[in-house]
RNA sequence: GCGGACGUGGUGGAAUCGGUAGACACACAGGACUUAAAAUCCUGAGACCUAACAGUCGUGCGGGUUCAAGUCCCGCCGUCCGCACCA
């Protein structure tokens, strides 16, 4: 077997004069030939093959999943589209990912389950119906219709059978139905609690949608706003999904731990302070607060109490200096950068509360700006000495500060505590029973102690747990969601709508020409008769959030029809999820409400208690990135300026626009229109704002979804960002072609292809054999770790191998040597055509009918491996002096120890290098390295 | 501030266990074919030194462990991401 890159140029014009004489023995759709030209082999043309197969896999249904079938399943799912009306190079990314782990496991023999659909209901809908006149509904199947098509021009072996849309009535009566029995569960509840308001739409927004305090859209200041709401309690289950991420093993541990950060479980105490009689406003004798640090409790020196917690709304009644001071702390509002920036202040509001250990110990209440109203209990005790807001807050109001842990090799004499405070372990001190203990054991004392302590009838502390995971609040007030089944009365308040009279259908003849809901402007919708009393009475106008969309929609695909939101035999069939896809902007929100969703679903009897998690393995995969362009202010032309809505705003173009001259240092951009220079920007996150996108629709159309999908795979690692590039696009669509004048030359070589392996092989024919094995074995290793880059470089590694033994052989056609080459050639060639089959489908169909196959690449089992191949005979180690490397060897494997060592001695080069010395030392690894050391 | 990830040629990136660093690709240079271009094919290449052989250095920086470190340990520096007053 020649190595790579060997032949010389002979064996070039064989291949190529062979190549003149080739007939096509393809019995699909062949490209269009061009006689006239001379070329030896007619282009690849991949727009219209790829077509020709994407009809063929549709006609014979081969991708549709059978619920009944014998053979293991697997369940491939990437993160549903929002049906915004065009495919982005994202989406590209994602679905070739989850497709050529789809195909593969197809060929591995499983039975795949691999659905699409659409995340279909959201604002974009109600906006574009406010600003073009169009009904969300209209909108939104006009723009599935036109991503479906593309979709599908991708190839991507979807079961296109079980497809739905979550705006779909199918599908959101069958969410009422779990709202309802979640309802009845004690999953849902009403409760009134802070939104943002935005007083211009009339609507609530979401945290993301609060710019700098504006909405987002309409720029107006955001009202913090009370509304009565409903929530999910996903606190209940708050301890149990923060302890299974353990068990998601094939997790991301980022995406575990922003979970487990954002759940947030802390071990505390709840304390009960006294308030003193004398400066308590009537009806207030205590203040309870929350703490994780009860041991630092000596060290204690003030209390504080957010400006929204009851004792402070009723101290500010009478105090308008505190009313002023409230209003303000109220005003600066929680965005990131306020709060970063954002001074720490406090007021003194004269109360006092005794400290829980020494009744005489009376500490100061502050109102103060940094404690949140809704985690706790809104209060807290502060101990500057162990906790730097603490510290900040007594350094600025002139409390004291008394360090009570110390560390160990301190002298609690001198110990001091000034600007920083100290969280660390160590021993107690200045706190009396507890001094010379451990924090933590002081911890368990001080609870023991105050639990069995009384304050009025009930216990001063009680240990705690608290989470930092919030209710999930489900309403909006909006058009475009599933309406929330329930029916307002006056006498028997929110009345579930019965199951029977489900599903409660959006009215299509809503008005969007005004902000606001329009479900509640409209005339007759929300009228209903009471399910209770039969009384006139409101429907619910909120929908809810489309979160709840995207928490169950992997468990309707698996039986997408049945009448009941599951079939609880398919769901126990498919699910869990083998392998999840998508982005990592999802880390959190969807993916939790998701684990949720799947746990509520099981205690309402929708899924079987015994799936625990609704996705085995999550993968989430990088960015497309591409260069920006900026033309500079001096070239904007002024009509631009005019009509853009800041002067300072940048007007980006689109790699469309663009001339691309010179390379490295001297590249330079010029804009089609002008010819004007323009600068190349950095490498960002295609978006439309920036414009540095590129439609996947002209690229499949110029050099169709194979290598679209391809250059995707290759050279970046699937969870990394990619960027996209002209260049790497032309690399891709040159392999392609490139593999299809390979198929061509390999047709003039290869054995028939009943041809029965011969008896025995020539020592390169052999050779060939063993790396088409070895090449399979590793494309098939990286895919199953979903490292496409890796697999891809596998595939070009092999197709050099292939590429140089066509060539020699097509040279030595007459050499004995060579006889039972055609027969290694063809197998060869034949797993070449099945590696790429999962990346690049329809070349793949293209290259097995030219081999003279009336069967479907697709539905290949995948190679069977021979695993004695896998290993070399004769291996080639590394011979360190002094552990460099100083020389090569090429030994048996199984040489033993002495053998490898006195083949290694006896090499030239050691010889030279040791210059008669006697080693000190040598180190021999049979298989894998000799270190001699000198 | 807290938490996490990552730093390898001109570029994207390879390198199951500590065992030949730079696979594979892009870009580049030279050559073949061509009237020419495109396409294709061949060859070269981490840096330094050398006519060549040989040699020296080399995985962000500084230490350490080891016969042997991109990989393990300690300390820095840089980049990116997440959370953000969570008591």
């Amino acid at each position: 077997m020649a190595p790579k890159k060997k032949a010389g140029n002979g064996a070039v014009k064989a291949a190529q004069t062979a190549g003149k004489s080739a007939k096509t023995t393809s019995t699909a759709a062949a490209p269009t030939a061009n006689p006239a030209s001379g070329e030896p082999i007619e282009r690849y043309n991949a727009p219209k093959c790829e077509q020709h197969w994407q009809k063929v896999w549709e006609e014979r249904g081969i991708f549709n999943a059978s619920n009944e079938d014998d053979r293991p399943k697997c369940y491939v799912l990437e993160m549903f589209p929002y049906p915004s009306g065009r495919i982005h190079m994202g989406h590209v990314r994602n679905y070739a990912m989850g497709d050529v782990l789809a195909r593969y496991k197809r060929a591995r023999g499983f039975n795949v389950l691999h659905p699409m659909g659409w995340d279909a209901f959201g604002m974009p809908a109600e906006n574009a119906a406010m600003q073009n006149k169009v009904h969300p509904g209209k909108w939104t199947y006009d723009n599935i219709a036109a991503m479906r098509a593309q979709l599908k021009s991708m190839g991507l072996s979807l079961d296109w059978s079980r497809e739905f849309a979550t705006c779909d009535v199918e599908y959101y009566q069958h969410q009422q139905k779990l709202f309802l029995d979640m309802l009845q569960e004690g999953l849902i509840y009403r409760k009134s609690s802070k939104v943002n308001w935005d007083p211009v739409d009339n609507t609530v927004l979401a945290n993301e949608q609060v710019i700098d305090g504006r909405g987002w859209r309409s720029g107006a200041l955001v009202e913090q706003r009370e509304l009565t709401q409903w929530f999910f309690k996903i606190t209940e289950f708050a301890d149990d999904l923060l302890r299974a991420l353990g068990d998601l093993k094939d997790w991301p541990e980022k995406v575990r731990l922003m979970q487990a950060n954002w759940i947030g479980k802390s071990e505390g105490m709840m304390l009960r302070w006294a308030l003193d009689k004398k400066t308590a406003p009537k009806g207030f004798n205590e203040l309870e607060v929350y703490t994780t640090r009860p041991d630092t409790l000596y060290g204690a020196s003030f209390m504080a109490i957010s400006p929204d917690h009851p004792l402070a709304l009723v101290a500010a009644e009478t105090n308008k200096e505190l009313a002023d001071f409230s209003d303000e702390c109220r005003k600066l509002g929680t965005s990131a950068e306020a709060v970063e920036t954002a001074e720490m202040r406090g007021f003194d509001t004269g109360l006092k509360a005794h400290h829980p250990l020494n009744k005489d110990w009376l500490v100061p209440v502050y109102v103060a700006n940094f404690v949140l109203m809704d985690y706790g209990t809104g209060a807290i005790f502060g101990c500057p000495a162990h906790d730097q807001r603490d510290l900040d807050f007594a350094n600025k109001y002139g409390l004291k500060v008394t360090p009570v842990v110390m560390p160990k090799d301190e002298d609690p004499k001198s110990y001091q505590i000034t600007t920083e405070s100290y969280t660390g372990d160590g021993l107690m001190i200045n706190s009396h029973e507890l001094n010379g203990m451990r924090p933590k054991d002081a911890f368990a004392k001080i609870a023991d102690k105050l639990s069995a302590q009384k304050l009025g009838k009930a216990p001063v502390g009680k240990r705690q747990t608290n989470f930092r995971l919030r209710d999930w609040g489900l309403s909006r007030q909006r058009y475009w969601g599933c309406p929330i089944p329930i029916i307002h009365c006056d006498e028997c308040g929110a009345v579930p709508v019965p199951a029977k009279d489900l599903p409660v259908i959006l009215p299509d003849d809503a008005t969007f020409d005004k902000p606001g809901n329009p479900l509640d402007r409209h005339p007759t919708w929300n009228k209903a008769d009471c399910p209770t009393c039969g009384k006139a009475a409101r429907r619910e106008t909120d929908t809810m959030d489309t979160f709840c969309d995207s928490s169950w929609y992997f468990a309707r695909f698996t039986d997408p029809n049945a009448d009941t939101p599951t079939n609880k035999a398919a769901a126990n069939y498919w699910l869990p999820v083998d392998q999840y896809i998508g982005g990592i902007e999802h880390a959190i929100l969807h993916l939790l409400y998701a684990r949720f969703f799947t746990r509520a679903m099981a205690k309402t009897g929708h899924l079987d208690g015994k799936l625990q998690e609704p996705f085995k393995a999550l993968f989430t995969q990088g960015m497309v990135v591409h260069e920006t362009y900026e033309r500079s202010s001096n070239e904007r032309s002024p009509t631009l300026s005019q009509s853009a809505p800041s002067p300072q705003k940048p007007e980006w173009l689109t790699p469309s626009e663009i001339r691309i001259e010179g390379e490295g240092e001297g590249r330079k951009a010029f804009a089609l229109d002008g010819g004007d220079e323009i600068k190349i920007g950095s490498i960002e996150k295609m978006s439309k704002s920036k414009r540095n996108v590129v439609d996947p629709d002209d690229i499949i159309g110029h050099y169709g979804a194979d290598v679209a999908r391809w250059f995707m795979l290759s050279d970046s690692p699937p969870e990394r960002d990619v960027q996209w590039t002209d260049k790497g696009v032309q690399g891709a669509n040159r392999f392609a072609q490139r593999l299809w004048r390979l198929i061509h030359d390999a047709e003039q070589v290869i054995a028939a292809h009943d041809t029965p392996m011969p008896d025995k092989l020539s020592d390169c024919a052999q050779e060939l054999h063993a790396r088409a094995h070895r090449a399979i074995h590793a494309v098939s290793r990286n895919i199953e770790l979903l490292r496409f880059n890796v697999a891809v470089a596998q595939i070009y590694e092999f197709t050099n191998i292939l590429s140089s033994a066509i060539q020699i052989s097509a040279q030595h056609a007459d050499n004995t040597e060579y006889l039972s080459m055609d027969w290694a050639l063809r197998e060869a060639t034949e797993f070449l055509i099945q590696a790429i089959s999962p990346m690049m489908p329809h070349l793949a169909e293209e290259c097995w009918a030219r081999l003279g196959y009336n069967t479907l690449a697709t539905d290949q089992p995948w190679p069977a491996i021979e695993e004695a191949l896998l290993v070399d005979d004769m291996i080639t180690i590394a011979v360190q002096l002094n552990g460099k490397r100083r020389a090569e060897l090429k030994i048996a494997r199984n040489a033993n120890k002495d053998e490898t060592e006195a083949a290694a001695m006896a090499l030239e080069p050691v010889i030279r290098a040791l210059d008669g010395r006697q080693p000190k030392k040598i180190i021999v690894v049979p298989q894998r390295i000799v270190n001699v050391v000198v």
